[in-house]
DNA sequence: GTAGATGCAAATTCTTTGCATGAGA
DNA sequence: TCTCATGCAAAGAATTTGCATCTAC
């Protein structure tokens, strides 16, 4: 039996998504990926962009993050990292450090076995920080 | 200008739920939530429990917690604590011990003010870890 | 007795699916 | 050409809201 091959034809719409998650500067909703792509595809539906969005993710290429109550996309690849959201103007960003010391099969109290971790952080981003208190 | 003053009546819906929620070894998710309060609440509508769970998360006295896409809901008031979602079983469980080093106030490379964190732990949970791999 | 809470059902919102048409290879 | 992918619209699933009834105080 043959086993399942994933899609893979070249289309104009896959590499548009793909595209404008690749170059954001950090994770974005659906509706933001759908305006983003459908400035150069203005016919794009967003019923293509949620199963393009499911696709990339079988493939690898991109992964979804839980944020806020919101569902969020960004382009893998990027290494290890983590998210602040700001408590104030509500942006997310991706931060490189990782103020965690978890290697994977790291051993936990009493028995977990680690081997992947999510952090989020919350706070005031630079600009909110800089502003006057509410 | 009187200032709106949260609703306080006691009901034997918002007792229920908030029992549920203190009673629970870790957080349930909104259909757990109104199959348990049903048995003590046959009646109980599920508008009711999404009502409550708002009431009591304005409150504070419980709280969301976002976690594989889905909603959960804790007792607030349980310490500093964080969450190991189980790769094979799927269950999460909460974990009392803080791997993370962030006191309030730390202010993060680029400016970013930190006053709290959320950390998820994926991994294979005591019973799986024991299991013979798939 | 009265304002606030509940239960039901309808309305929203978010996401998935069916199907005829369009387009990669 | 021949599938596979797309766009639209309808279907589902999750959550919220309107309203008549009920109940805590």
């Amino acid at each position: 039996m043959p086993s399942a091959r994933p899609s893979t034809r070249t289309t104009r719409q896959r590499d548009e998504i793909h595209r404008v998650l690749t170059t954001a500067p950090g994770p974005l909703t659906v509706t933001e990926i759908h305006a983003q792509a459908q400035r150069d595809l203005p016919a794009l539906g967003i019923a293509t962009v949620y199963r393009t969005l499911k696709l990339l993710t079988d493939q690898g290429l991109i992964h979804p993050v839980m944020l806020d109550g919101e569902t969020l996309y960004e382009a893998s690849g990027r290494g290890h990292h983590h998210h602040f959201s700001c408590r104030r103007c509500g942006r997310v960003f991706t931060l490189q450090t990782c103020p965690v010391s978890l290697p994977r099969g790291t051993v936990f109290a009493g028995g977990f076995v680690v081997d992947a971790h999510e952090l989020t952080l919350y706070g005031l981003c630079p600009d909110c920080a800089a502003l006057p208190p509410a």
